[in-house]
DNA sequence: TGGGCGCATATTGTATACAATGTGATCAGG
DNA sequence: CCTGATCACATTGTATACAATATGCGCCCA
């Protein structure tokens, strides 16, 4: 069950990249076995190519490549989970403030096309498209920022945040919080950093609000936790 | 002029850590060409390995390659080293409030060992390990809060300061201030999360006030520019 | 003698071959 | 029928071989 159209002879980037794009889209799910033959037919190239680029998935956290056993799409604990929001507080609200004060009416335009495609994917219930762009609008305020390395950090965050809402995510259906992309991009145009980087806060935290990370056993802890039945 | 001391077949983890010591050092400088067939034979592995070492450290920014011409240790540049100190104001400042505030007396130890060590690397006049040593007090903060997400960052933006220092720095002999970390110790001993915060926030505004940040040329910027004597 | 073309070599990029390890099935013994 | 050991196969790890590209030297010609 190839999820990848393939086309003939790519490049390392781009399996990263058609790889990357399934996984945000929740068409991969945590736990997934990537076998390199399998992937290397997909996309007609050898082994080498392939293995650099589960590699480099390994770098971003998307994959978690375990000695001779093979690359599995990563499963975030609970307490990676948690890291990736509170790195993200962080992280954002800041360049949110940073892309306030320096965006551009082109690029409040883009943003605003961006925040249409989210909404035109949500109405066509291709969920996992939305998530996709969604997180794309988050790493496009770092790029508005003209923050290169803080971008690069995000989009690391932002591939496991996929995964978190994947694994911890409450109410399958919610439609996702569109509304909280349009008030930043208000508050962006009218180049209001103070009110930029609370909106920023206020979401991440909303989003954290909608994820279930109580603590749980994660499967059977402990043998001896099963046995007490 | 082989800087590293071989060790018949290493790993490619193996690899990594004495390359990266090396540029934290300031052993290797940036701009050095990293050939795979002198590293191959350094380590006695073949360029498979190698090569998955050297990709490695382009992810942690150590090492910029430049597709069929090689591997070549990073030159930030100006606008590259402003980011990475910005990102660490976001990052460590908090984190080290973490830190405080989970730290137990066997951290406070290591803590003060790992000064201790700095202290004798300066009065031996190894001012590169001194350097390498005042990173990994950094990371050991993060590894104290239990961060281990921004761990990871910190690293990356750690080796970053390593060339950023190596390039920028305005004095060579300044001894390092290594008072900043008894300090920030100290806070930390007192589980004083505010203290160790500000502390920390101000530790990395003189690490930047060091350095030489302002606007210059690198270099011949144009062509032109350089013809107009 | 100086500039430019072209080949030889050095170096990196990619594919393939070989080694090591893990996995699952089959069969013997209880 | 179940347990456990052994062997064949599947898969990953590493090294080598081959291809493509860059580099530098020498030669030719003006």
């Amino acid at each position: 069950m190839s999820v990848i159209i393939a086309s003939a002879s790519s490049s390392v980037d781009e399996i990263v990249a058609q790889l990357t794009e399934a996984v945000h889209e929740h068409r991969l799910q945590p736990g997934t076995k990537l076998r390199e033959d399998e992937v290397c037919e997909i996309f007609g190239v050898s082994r080498t190519l392939v293995r650099q680029a589960l590699r480099s998935m390994e770098y971003d956290g998307l994959l978690t490549i375990k000695k001779n056993k093979g690359a599995f799409v990563s499963k975030p604990t609970l307490k990676e989970a948690r890291e990736v929001f509170q790195a993200r507080a962080l992280l954002e609200p800041c360049t949110a403030r940073s892309a306030a004060e320096r965006a551009t009416p082109a690029d409040i335009d883009r943003l605003k096309r961006h925040i249409n495609e989210e909404h035109d994917a949500l109405d066509r219930d291709e969920a996992g498209l939305a998530l996709k762009l969604s997180g794309e609008f988050h790493v496009a305020i770092a790029q508005i920022a003209d923050q290169h390395t803080i971008e690069q950090f995000l989009r690391q965050l932002i591939s496991r945040s996929s995964l978190v809402i994947a694994l911890y995510w409450r109410r399958r259906n919610a439609l996702c919080e569109s509304n909280a992309h349009h008030a930043l991009v208000d508050a962006i145009r009218d180049a209001d950093g103070d009110r930029a980087e609370d909106l920023m806060k206020g979401h991440l935290l909303d989003l954290l609000s909608q994820l279930d990370l109580r603590e749980r056993p994660e499967g059977p802890v402990s043998l001896k936790d099963a046995l007490q039945l």
